[in-house]
DNA sequence: CCGGTGATGGACT
DNA sequence: GTCCATCACCGGA
């Protein structure tokens, strides 16, 4: 299941709530060269706005950290969290917007093996890529990817799927992101899909004091 | 199934 | 010092 077209940088260059549930059912093949291949179908994804969005790494303006978003569209973000976790994102809109697209949760397609022997916690495939930080696991993403352009010829490029119709796309908040909600629908998902992780209203938890 | 919580380090104020 | 765009594991129902 890794035919198709390379989705090319127009795709990625529109208003990203435009492209945030186009991604749905949309295939990210990651070519690891020693590992292999992994391909997953994107199935959950959640939209920031850049500089306008308060719970965007943008929010602040560029830094180190954030400087692909600032960058052009069709670029891997790439951030670690929680001392432990890496999560992905696709940059989107023009030159400096610095919107993106977290994904959030795919079905791998390809490549089971070696995403199992990535995720050894997951105890049903449904688990290989539920949740951002699972997702970029199973496909073998850090830091390094971080800036990496997924339209050409890199080890990173998204193919293209067949579209879900308009009338099963669901919308929700945002996962695990405290502070004003807003409005717009950021979290966008496939009806039905069983690899979509679980909501969770976001509260802040204070670190353990210590004796 | 669900809720509670420790892990763990870097970015930012 | 505080806050994370999180996950795994545990105990209870």
């Amino acid at each position: 299941m890794t035919r198709g077209r390379t989705l090319g940088r127009s795709f990625y260059a529109r208003d990203v709530l435009t492209v945030a549930p186009e991604l749905l059912n949309k295939v990210l093949v990651h070519d690891d060269a020693e590992a292999g291949r992994l391909a997953m179908r994107i199935v959950e994804v959640e939209a920031y706005l850049g500089r306008d969005d308060p719970a965007s790494h943008a929010y602040r303006g560029p830094t180190r950290r954030n400087a692909t978003m600032f960058g052009p569209p069709g670029h891997l973000y790439v951030y670690f969290t929680y001392g432990m976790h890496w999560c992905a994102n696709l940059v989107c809109g023009p030159v400096g917007r610095a919107s993106a697209v977290l994904l959030r949760a795919g079905e791998v397609v390809a490549g089971v093996e070696l995403a199992r022997s990535r995720r050894p916690a997951a105890k049903r495939d449904v688990d290989l890529a539920r949740g951002p930080a699972r997702l970029a696991s199973s496909l073998g993403l850090s830091g390094v990817h971080d800036g990496l352009d997924v339209v050409g010829s890199g080890p990173l490029r998204v193919l293209e799927g067949t579209p879900v119709p308009s009338s099963d796309v669901r919308t929700g908040p945002r996962v695990g992101v405290s502070g004003p909600g807003g409005v717009p629908p950021w979290r966008f998902w496939a009806d039905g899909e069983p690899t979509v992780s679980v909501y969770r209203p976001a509260i802040p938890r204070r670190r353990a004091s210590r004796a």
